[in-house]
DNA sequence: CCAATAATTCAACACTCCTTGAAATATCTT
DNA sequence: AAGATATTTCAAGGAGTGTTGAATTATTGG
């Protein structure tokens, strides 16, 4: 099995996923992979070129995951709770840790901005022209507020609740700011 | 003036708000603040001793802030929007350094939950006597889905509105979860 | 003024880290 | 089989870390 950038890529994955980027020295990673550190570098350039390859191979994931194939639903809202609720909770260890490093790092964070924001407002603008920007920034940040409760800080009952009813409760907020009418924007320049 | 302790304490916030915990060494900050890094030692015990020190400090003014002398009222949603707002803009860059850390460090985390998290829950069970704990924790997930997508990941355009602004659309979702019915909670066991 | 206590510094230990450049080993091509 | 190429290891550089314990300076109290 000459497959040893892959067993890298795995080890990678999994001590990511344990540690995050920091705490995750490209020792252990190696000491994991069964290969010597700098043959780590030698595939990936850095430390931080093999973090990238496995957050570009992720995030693909997620654009499918979530936003592939939306049908048209009065209940949009459920349907993405319960969509992001499912990829999150295959992976949970994993996600939380690359929503930390998304949070400490400003490439990343403009990662998710250009790819994940973007695509959303896309889907959005859809139906909405005007106001997409912020009906998606609202509905992104309650799905994020919900996996911080939910994942990174293990808030109960959120935590533990089955997906079904986490996504009876927040659904609507998303479809509220998704579909519904908002409060009229404030009037540039006006007191 | 001698505040040596003070002005180790000022150093630390301006450091920690600019790198967070990890990034900052004892030795900038005793740089900073003029001083031998054992110095920080003997008066903090440890790194982590400071930033707990900071911690406790700031989380003081945080719950007065957010939670005291709360008026009863239909809008309680938008107040506690605008209260967080208004803390949290006074000082982005250590709110947001603090933030992060909480996400990463467990021991953070959990004094978040038994602190601010406990208040809440408090606050809440006042009016709600049943759910106060799952009211509580969709509240505080929406709260800081907003505060991460404002302050963290600068989503626009809800990080550079208005605070007004961002209150009248995130507020009514707050007075949802802190006051409306919410939908029936799974029958444990049913499926 | 001198002893006791507090404040502060010095120097060093013991790590760990990412990265580098050359050397060794394996694989493939012809 | 031999030369070329890719893969992998070795050893070490060079910097930075938190922390410790003793030594030094300043401050206070009797």
């Amino acid at each position: 099995m000459g497959d040893t950038r892959g067993s890298i890529l795995r080890a990678a994955i999994h001590q990511f996923a344990e540690s995050g980027l920091q705490q995750t020295s490209l020792r252990s990673i190696a000491r994991e992979a069964g290969v010597d550190p700098a043959l780590i570098l030698h595939y990936f350039g850095s430390k931080r070129g093999l973090f990238l390859a496995l957050v570009r191979q992720k995030l693909d994931e997620v654009l499918a995951g979530l936003l592939g194939d939306v049908p048209p639903t009065k209940d949009i809202g459920d349907l993405l709770v319960a969509r992001f609720l499912a990829l999150w909770d295959g992976d949970r260890r994993l996600f939380a840790a690359l929503f930390r490093t998304a949070m400490s790092d400003e490439s990343l964070a403009s990662l998710l901005r250009t790819e994940l924001l973007a695509e959303l407002v896309r889907r959005v603008a859809a139906t909405h022209s005007t106001e997409a920007e912020r009906r998606a920034a609202l509905a992104l940040s309650q799905l994020m507020g919900m996996a911080v409760g939910r994942y990174v800080l293990g808030i109960e009952p959120l935590a533990s609740a089955d997906p079904e009813e986490v996504a009876a409760d927040v659904g609507p907020t998303l479809t509220r700011y998704l579909l519904r009418p908002l409060p009229p924007p404030a009037r540039p320049g006006g007191r």
